[in-house]
Order: structure tokens, then sequence, then C-alpha cells
DNA sequence: AAAGAATGTTGTTGACGACAACAATTGTCG
DNA sequence: CGACAATTGTTGTCGTCAACAACATTCTTT
């Protein structure tokens, strides 16, 4: 028999509440990780008005002048389906142009406008001041193992 | 001047594509990883119907019972609205019941079902088996260390 | 006893991943 | 060449999720 109130009484919140299985699995650990992180990222560019995944677009738009959708919706790893979306709202802030492509009419060649690039400029320096902060909040070096374990994955 | 095709060609995807700053983000990182960890929970706890938060869920009431709803969703760090949902479908499946706190007559004391804790057994092997495939894939030092880097955010 | 706080519930909003369908265009193959 | 399949961008739906606001019921505080 273990010693237990009798289903009547609840427990509100006063003695520590075990994980149990939940710490052995790195999914858990991972998801608090990245509330944490994208909640960090979200209101260190709020100034800005710039989410992570806005600001990747951009980033790999910036280093790759002339994507095709398609393309840069298969490196990061988002639905072409979504990118629209993405790209009307960057396209209505003039921080990207579509051009039609001459060569594939089906497409689009992404580039960045002369403000949007200034504006990733910044974007950048106010990443990497939220970079700074995982940094603060993980340790330098836990970061970097952080960064070299996951590699694989970007 | 750049040699750079005049901006009307689209550059579909033949050579590589740089991320940039990206790759200095831990947040890409994570959020990659994120995406591939919970669709391999999904697929390997799909003959269950049981994802990631619902076992999280369980696990916390079978290893805590009696706790409140507000002490679960504090816990998980999980809206109390959005629990509330999860607990009505988890209860209309007779894994988790609701009860009538005597101490306290707002809450709610949380237990599982009979069936509940004999399906946690099941799911909890399961669970194990996909965390293998976060092994398989990470490494078995890599996992390890991972999990010792997010330890605080558990 | 009155004011304030906590608990569970309902609802809304917006970001996000997944999927399906479609028109326009290109590629393939008989 | 011409029929058929594949690709690209677009639109739409569906379900999950975090964040917030409002509310009734029930403590807690003062």
């Amino acid at each position: 028999m273990r010693k237990r109130p009798g289903n009547g009484a609840a427990r509100p919140a006063g003695d520590e509440i075990g994980l149990d299985a939940l710490i052995g699995h790195a999914g858990y650990a991972v998801r608090r990780f990245q509330i944490w992180i994208f909640q960090d990222f979200i209101r260190t560019l709020a100034a800005v008005d710039i989410r992570p995944t806005q600001y990747s677009v951009m980033t790999v738009i910036g280093a790759n002048p002339g994507l095709t959708q398609m393309a840069v919706a298969k490196r990061l790893g988002i639905e072409r389906a979504r990118l629209v979306h993405l790209l009307n709202s960057l396209e209505r802030r003039k921080l990207v142009k579509r051009i039609k492509s001459k060569s594939d009419r089906r497409s689009h060649a992404l580039h960045l406008t002369a403000q949007g690039e200034a504006s990733l400029d910044q974007f950048k320096r106010l990443a990497a001041e939220h970079e700074r902060h995982v940094e603060e909040k993980l340790g330098k070096q836990n970061r970097a193992r952080l960064l070299q374990i996951l590699a694989d994955f970007t």
C-alpha cells in the first residue's frame, strides 16, 4: 500500500514535480529550449518586427541573389506554400523583390532591394545580440558544442 | 562591379546554397532538429496515436498523481488553456480522469486510469525506441552531451 | 464582509507544418 | 513533332501550437 491521499485532495505544486521519463528525452529538452530561444529572438528583434523565419529567408536571399522560391524553400526546409506568404509580406515592406525569370517563365528570381540589404545589415547586428544572449544562457563552450552536434541538420 | 547574371535569370539549385549568417545561429539548428525529432516521435508512436505533448502530460501525471491542471501546465511550460483541450482528449480516450478536489473546489486532481497506466507503459517503450533513433542520428555521446547542455531548460 | 487572486473554461489571433488542388510552363519520350 | 508527365508558384484547408483576453466559480487576504 502506498501512502497517498485518497484521490480527493489535489496537489497544487508545493513539493517538486518529477519529470520521470521525460528527463531522458532529447526532444523534450529541445522543445523547451526552442521556445526560449525563439522568444528571445523575437524580443530582441521586436523593434524591427522581424521573426526568425523572415530573417532566415532574407539572409539566404542576400547571400544567394537570384534564387528560386523552390530553392529557398528546400534549403530552409519550409513549405513552398508558406514561403509565398512570407515573400508577400517582405515584398510589401519593400525588403525583397520577385523578378520574373527569362530562362524559366514559371519561376521568380529573388533579390533584396537596396532597402532590404541595408535593413538586413541591421537585422544581423540585432541577431548577433540575440546570439550573445544564447551564449550567456548556455555558456560559450556549450553553445559551440551545441552548434557542432546539430551541424548536420542545417 | 560584380559579375552576376543581370537579375533576369533565376538560379534553381544547381550549385550549393550558402546559409551565410545562419550557420552561426543556434536557434536555426535547433529549429531544424526539433522538426526532425518531433516527426520521428510522431511516426514512431503513430500506431498508438500519441503526440509528444500528450506523452509529456501523461508521463507527469503518472509520476505525480493528484496534480492540479495549473501545476501540470506550469511544470511543462504549456498554456493552461491548451491543457484543457489536451485533457479533454485524453479523458475521452479513458486514459486520464479529472477528480474534483475536496480541499479546493476550483481545481481538479489529475490521475491516470487503469487503462491509462497500462497504455503509458506501452507509450514509454515506443518512446524509448524513438530515443534510440535519436541516438543513431546524433551518436551516443552527442546525445548525452545535448541532454546535459539543455538540462536547465527542463 | 469586501476586494483581490487563483483555477478551470471558452474563445480569438497569428505563426507554423502538412497536404491537396490548380494554372502556367517546361521537360520527356514515343 | 505531339501527348504526357513533372515542376513552379499560388490558393486553400486542416490541425497543432503559443499567446492573450474574458468569464464564472471558488479561495485568500485584509
